[in-house]
RNA sequence: GCGGGCGUGAUGGAAUGGUAGACAUAUCGGACUUAAAAUCCGAAGGGCUUACGCCCGUGUGGGUUCGAGUCCCACCGCCCGCACCA
């Protein structure tokens, strides 16, 4: 009997695949189709175990889809533009051309052995000219429809290197090269109009059942869509121009607590204070200092200027209240411009504390409460209270309500008008860079910002680039800019501006339907794939790239590039965990952490015998070097082994630790299979009792309803502990040789979208037709599943105490009175009677005493 | 700071509100072997008990329920995202 080798087996039938092109996915009315895609990958060079357990992931559904007979399509590619392809250049010379699509070479070739279903003949690269000159013309689509516009935005503005710098290159609020002071600078940037869909973006997430309720809710929050009063402020004495400040406040019910006002640094009025007031401008340019992110702003010490200027109150001109300028007010936001109410909320009462300014209170003074002294009084969105008495009512509401008469008082009074706001932002699209799609647009002196015609796309990118110094190459390319304007004919100069990547990635699902067409897509093609109907991708794209995909569905749909259907590209989505390790570190000289590749390091010590620290469970990082790399792993045990243990032991939505026993455990266990399926086709045996035959196909039935479901439900760990129990059973089965084969044979098709080139080879060993790929899903019989006696546990008071075997559909009362019959019953008793019993059918007896 | 999530034996984890710890790893014992490896069989949450059993136990504290790992509230710890990383 021949030993399992995989590597052997893996060669043999990823050949016999190609052979039959089985996995080439072809337009045809037929079956049902199905697509499935896992979020395609940067190609950084290496493949790493979270593609694996990515891919795996998809592949399971594919095969399994295949042998439920749905015509799949299972496509892969390149999401190749980005950062990492210009620092390469910069660090160890080449193009980003070259070492992307080096990369991707590479990188094809270490995840071909992993044997998944993927359709290469749709490969593309989002950097080939072919992809990104469709999605120039997408662009001018949309600029044509209104979708597309230009304004001033902030950047992260690198003084030294007088560069842009994206918020990954700075660090602790400095460039992460020069070290210089990073300041936010504006720019005249496009944009895409997606803040019109938000409301549509927002209604449409109730639809989306088979998304994970926690990515709609972080939708939901990003799109953050809040109901609330915006009116003025009267201005006491303003600079030329400015009579009033406008306010938008989602706390109308806290507005006779107001004791300042607050105005974004970017507020016109402020910019216009600056030019005056010398103290003011340098406040201002500290202000700017540091990076553009949410968390960097939000962070940051509070701070205020006071400009002198008074406003008065709506609801009492008497009532004059301060004007500052502070850090963390956004200009994107509202109008800029806020009132603060210390006693209400805790961020204000820190300012007003810092300040000197007023604290008012007007509830729960007024209910006779503790007065507010370092905390602000806040109150339960569903606590009742009288918000509204400091408006001289005396109704009670709860949070929301009392903020909806809050607006409606108000617009009685003329004091402003109930409107609803969305914190989601327009998507700035312009990149500073080279190594990205280009902007297919021309500046002309004569006729402005002229778009490009569709018949010179694709605009290329130039190959003579150099990346010797920093900023944008395009920018100092000496030929590329100059062009002629497509309106008048004059010279002009090219956008040199690039696209964010998050463009390339939202609309490559639907180009995988039609990957070769000479539009973005090709509509008979992307109506019959589309939708995406299994989604799967890392947690951390549950907003940006999610979000942006369906702006971008809903305008290829209007600009008519996707069917009404694909509005919402995506019927279900799944976010995989990550796959984790330890870490391994020693100490240098000055107690700073060297870190160890695990291969380096048995047992806890290096080669040497010294012992390293190891922190838990870590994602796997290069700079933490606790990395294991796949390529290794296939090559010592094949990918059946890396593809089962991505899945086994964590659920899918969870993290993973890659342990080497778990990669040798799961190796000997395949062994194990490849053993006893060997054993039982060279036995002959008739079944020792005939009862034996029934119990194990029994256990078969309950295996494929088993692993079925977990496949189904995306509970591939389930599945696999379900796979261990059935081989076991089947190991121990004393049954007849056919009905050992017929088990045998399951449990190869069961373990099929798992470890497909083993499954493949008991199968042939097995003698079954084709291949196992193509084979039907086994089917549970029902009638099988259930067993005839049951065994139900007895609780006394809630602690489970005994358990009785009864027949599965015996009724309630005879259940009750076998509970009440038994000794630890009787015992607990007493003699007593029970004061309850509660009986659930097929599940428990509870008695209560 | 804001938004979202997670927390169960030595370890990864299982458990439609219904027997907590399935399945696996590591460990220990046994069989086979001159021996080891491989393989096969078995034990195993903690404590008390000769035993029958009993008590405790799902991050911490409270609550709802006949019954809570699961639902609610508060807290602690860790992870993800925060609009120019992909």
């Amino acid at each position: 009997m021949s030993r399992y080798s995989a590597a052997e087996i893996e060669a043999k039938w990823q050949d016999a695949w190609d052979q039959a092109e089985i996995f080439r996915a072809t337009r045809s009315e037929d079956k049902p189709k199905y697509y499935v895609l896992e979020m395609f990958p940067y190609p950084s060079g290496r493949i790493h175990m979270g593609h694996v357990r990515n891919y795996t992931m998809g592949d399971v559904i594919a095969r399994y889809k295949i042998s439920t007979g749905h015509n799949v399509l299972h496509p892969m590619g390149w999401d190749a533009f980005g950062m990492p392809a210009e620092n390469a250049a910069m660090a160890i010379g080449g193009h980003p051309k070259d070492w992307t699509y080096g990369n991707i070479d590479d990188m094809r070739a270490q995840m071909k052995p992993l044997g998944l279903s993927i359709d290469w003949s749709r490969e593309f690269a989002t950097c080939d000219p072919e992809y990104y000159g469709q999605q120039q013309a997408l662009f001018l689509d949309m600029l044509t429809e209104g979708l597309v516009y230009r304004k001033n935005a902030v950047v992260n503005w690198d003084p030294v290197d007088m560069t842009v710098l994206a918020n990954e290159q700075v660090e602790q609020g400095r460039g992460w090269r020069s070290g210089a002071l990073v300041e936010r600078r504006e720019l005249t940037q496009w944009f895409f109009k997606i803040s019109d869909m938000a409301e549509e973006l927002l209604e449409a997430l109730d639809g989306l059942e088979n998304w994970p309720a926690k990515v709609r809710l972080m939708q939901e929050n990003w799109i953050g869509k809040s109901r609330g009063l915006q009116f003025a402020f009267g201005l006491i004495d303003g600079p030329d121009g400015h009579d009033r400040i406008e306010v938008y406040t989602t706390r109308p019910d806290t507005l006779m607590g107001a004791s300042f006002i607050g105005i974004s640094p970017d507020h016109p009025l402020a910019k216009q204070l600056e030019r005056e007031n010398p103290d003011l401008a340098a406040f201002s340019a500290e202000c700017r200092k540091g990076g553009t992110t949410e968390e960097a702003i939000e962070t940051a010490e509070k701070l205020g200027f006071d400009t002198g200027l008074r406003v008065r109150h709506p609801f009492d001109t008497a009532w004059e209240l301060p004007v500052y300028v502070a850090n963390f007010i956004l200009m994107e936001y509202g109008t800029g411009a806020i009132f603060g109410c210390p006693a209400h909320d805790q961020r204000d009462l820190d300012f007003a504390r810092k300040y000197g300014l007023d604290v008012i209170d007007t509830f729960v003074a007024l209910e006779g409460g503790t007065p507010v002294e370092d905390e602000a009084f806040v109150p339960q969105k569903s606590e009742k209270v009288r918000w509204l008495k400091a408006f001289g009512w005396d109704d009670e509401a709860t949070g929301s309500e009392a903020i909806d008469a809050a607006i409606a008082f108000c617009e009685s009074n003329g004091v402003g008008q109930g409107v609803t706001k969305f914190r989601l932002r327009d998507w700035g699209l312009s990149r500073q860079r080279y190594w990205g799609c280009p902007i297919p647009v021309v500046h002309c002196d004569a006729c402005g910002v002229v778009p490009e015609k569709k018949e010179n796309l694709p605009i290329r990118l130039p190959d003579d680039v150099t990346f010797d110094q920093p900023g944008n190459p395009l920018d100092r390319h000496p030929t590329w800019r100059d062009c002629t304007c497509p309106t008048c004919g004059k010279p002009a100069r090219r956008e040199t501006d690039t696209m964010d990547t998050f463009v390339d990635s939202s609309w490559y699902f639907a180009r995988f339907t039609a990957p070769r067409a000479d539009t973005p897509t090709d509509m008979a093609e992307a109506n019959y794939w589309m939708n995406v109907d299994q989604y799967i991708g890392g947690i951390e794209h549950a907003i940006l790239h999610l979000l942006y995909s369906r702006f971008f569905a809903r305008a290829m749909h209007q600009t008519g590039h996707l069917p009404a259907k694909a509005i919402e590209p995506f019927d279900a989505l799944f976010t995989q965990g990550m796959v984790t390790h330890e870490i391994y570190l020693t100490r240098d000289e000055n107690n700073r952490p060297v870190y160890h590749l695990p291969e380096d390091v048995t047992d806890g010590r290096l080669a040497d015998g010294s012992p390293v620290e190891i922190i838990p469970s870590a994602k796997m990082s290069k700079s933490k070097k606790n990395v294991v790399d796949p390529v290794n792993i296939i090559g010592a045990y094949g990918a059946d082994t890396a593809r089962w243990f991505v899945l086994s032991d964590s659920p899918p939505e969870r993290d993973v630790e890659w342990t080497a026993s778990g990669a040798e455990a799961t190796f000997k266990h395949l062994a194990r299979v490849y053993r006893i399926v060997s054993e039982i086709i060279a036995d002959t045996s008739e079944a020792a009792q005939p009862e034996a035959d029934e119990d194990l196909l029994r256990e078969m039935h309950k295996a494929i309803h088993d692993v079925t479901v977990g496949i189904e439900s995306f509970g591939f760990n389930a599945s696999i502990a379900r796979l261990y129990a059935f081989t076991n059973t089947l190991s121990k089965s004393t049954a007849g040789a056919g009905a050992k084969r017929q088990a045998a044979t399951a449990l190869a098709q069961l373990m099929s979208p798992m470890t497909p080139h083993l499954a493949e080879e008991l199968w042939q060993l097995l003698g079954g037709t084709g291949l196992i790929a193509n084979a039907p899903w086994p089917q549970a019989d029902e009638a099988m599943l259930v067993d005839d006696t049951i065994t139900l546990p007895i609780q006394i008071n809630g602690k489970r105490r005994t358990e009785i075997s009864v027949p599965k559909d015996m009724p309630k009362s005879e259940v009750e009175k076998i509970a009440l019959g038994t000794d630890a019953v009787v015992k607990a008793l007493d003699g007593a009677q029970p004061k309850k019993i509660i009986v659930v059918p097929g599940r428990i007896v509870n008695v209560v005493i």
